[in-house]
DNA sequence: ACTGGCGGGACACCCCGTTCCT
DNA sequence: AGGAACGGGGTGTCCCGCCAGT
């Protein structure tokens, strides 16, 4: 018995409940079964928004790319402010939160997802190589205004960040790596970028 | 057509198969059946050897950490050598060869593998965090005999390797990335770790 | 390619499968995929709508347990017409037909169903206790009526025919014993409890 | 490492492990498996001393023929003595313990078996053939010492006995029926054969 | 002659993505 | 939109039979 009444913006919310799914049961729980039953949908409401279920799953993974650029949005909005080891570990902490490692978690352990992904990415670890990206304009810009070594590379920088927090934030099971953890690599990383430590 | 002959080193034998898959196929195409397919051996030569695949894909983790203390033993032979970079480049790409990249994905794509590698390892992702105990193992040394600064911490020197690293290798589509992209990223995160460099 | 089309009272069909299947080859080789490679179904319809294939046994069972009681309705309305030993050679006939040997072997060749059937049969090997059932209730009957000589105990008698019946039935290969043999049976364990046999 | 000494008697004794298994484990559990196993020998033994596994179940079959025919010469012996009834019922209780109901369900559930024992038996459920075969041998050898009536027809009484019996032995779970149920039996079934009874 | 690992096949059970009738 | 079914695949577990070693 169908209910007749269509779903408001049924690809928001098939993405919503793969969030839900993620959080609760871990990336590997995340099959097209558990989101429609997650949704209270039918199994037929996945396949009629999306050719197939890793096409959703490579949808999903733009969703939160999407995501992702909010936080570079707020970079931008921050530079000059704060404190650039600050407004690093602000990104570093949104972007690598716990929705965020699953993401990364699917696009490393699904074949197919990471395949069809090539052709979008420039290249890297899809979702990874954006925060590499949000991070490198960021501290280019910072680096415009002095507050930034001349002599550093934000993008070599941006990668060292990515690359060491994710490492970071995935070891730890279930919960995030305290503050001062992440401010201590985020530190050691930046140290010799910042302009006139101590020469 | 049984053979009636007793494999030698059946486990040895098996963990070969399952690289043999991994590079051919990807992670992703590990079954049981494909090991044994692989190997030309029955089906239930696997199960007797391993109380359940899960299992055997622990050992096989296993199996490569021992591989990692190869490179850890020629680290060592090697201190006060070379050249820190080199000695540091030589490791990272021994680690993240296809098949350690295979073994990373393994590690974070299956949930069972990650749950149950969680008694052994003391935290992190498995795989990676013998890569960083490894390194900073070798740095300490280094360190102790003046290769490298006095100011240097090898632990979170390790960490932003191993994690820079993995995401550079992981993020090159079948090949590895060339030498000079490793020694860039070795180098810069290096920098002011090494002793005596300008000032 | 799905068919999307519910299957018209699945279960019965599926116990026509089965009934086709130890017709044609036995009932060793009754397994689910016969069973539902004999439909032309999906392996998994069997295990939606039964528990686990021994479950689907036990069913199977029930079932041609109904088709008994069918045979004990028309014993009912036979009562009075025809002679006994007609109506009981209908019953033993109906109820010893290949089908009901084949669930006879079926219940005394696999452990679980018989396990399993423990809790339901009051004792006795299940099939054969409901024929045990159903001939004494229709003996009993005849009894009051007069049909049977009052010193007759039915259930005795029932039991009677039944072993005799299940050994002649089940000992000829293939085929069905003539109808001669079984009127012969019929009459010497009637013998002395028809009422007015010459005395 | 073989022993390099031979077994005594093996076919004997890998029948006797058979029996014990049958009877711990039930007849289901009866495979080659289990027996060298619970003789505590090499699966090889089996099939060194028998061409197959259902070869194996084809001569424990005629061992317990075997065992049925000790039973007729104690019926030979016993004819003219104690009473038909008497002598009956220990025929019975004989052929049908726990280890003959085994042999039943053995040739009624393995079809190979059923199969290959067609060849030997002259009709009828192979074990079940034998003992219709010697009761009616020493029911007709009562009869003409008189102990039977004239118009008794041993056969017939016979087969009506061993599949009542059947029946009756076979729906006890685990035990054997009481001795009064047995003679029950046996009286209801010779009755109008015991000569002079009433007339 | 016995030992025991292996081959090969089958089976039950389970899960997934997908289709499509109702 | 709902939901049964489909086809394919995977795992774990049997079992029987074979045969190279000892």
């Amino acid at each position: 018995m169908p209910t007749g009444v269509a779903l408001q913006d049924p690809r928001e919310q098939l993405f919503a409940a793969a969030d839900r799914v993620m959080l609760r049961d871990g990336p590997g729980a995340l099959t097209s079964r558990a989101v429609t039953e997650e949704l209270g949908v039918a199994k037929g409401v996945l396949h009629r928004h999306f050719v197939d279920f890793d096409d959703f799953l490579v949808e999903l993974v733009g969703a939160h790319l999407r995501g992702l650029s909010v936080i570079a949005h707020e970079l931008e909005r921050r530079v000059g402010t704060l404190t650039v080891v600050a407004n690093t570990r602000f990104a570093l902490t949104g972007a690598f939160d716990a929705l965020g490692l699953a993401v990364v978690s699917l696009v490393i352990g699904r074949d197919e997802v990471r395949r069809r992904l090539r052709g979008t990415a420039a290249g890297g670890i899809p979702y990874l190589a954006e925060i590499v990206e949000l991070l490198a304009d960021y501290l280019e810009v910072e680096k415009r205004q002095g507050r930034l070594a001349a002599t550093a590379d934000p993008r070599t920088i941006a990668v060292t960040l990515t690359g060491t927090s994710h490492l970071l934030f995935a070891g730890e099971l279930g919960g995030l790596p305290d503050e001062s953890a992440v401010d201590e690599v985020v530190e050691s990383v930046l140290v010799g970028a910042l302009p006139g430590v101590g020469h």
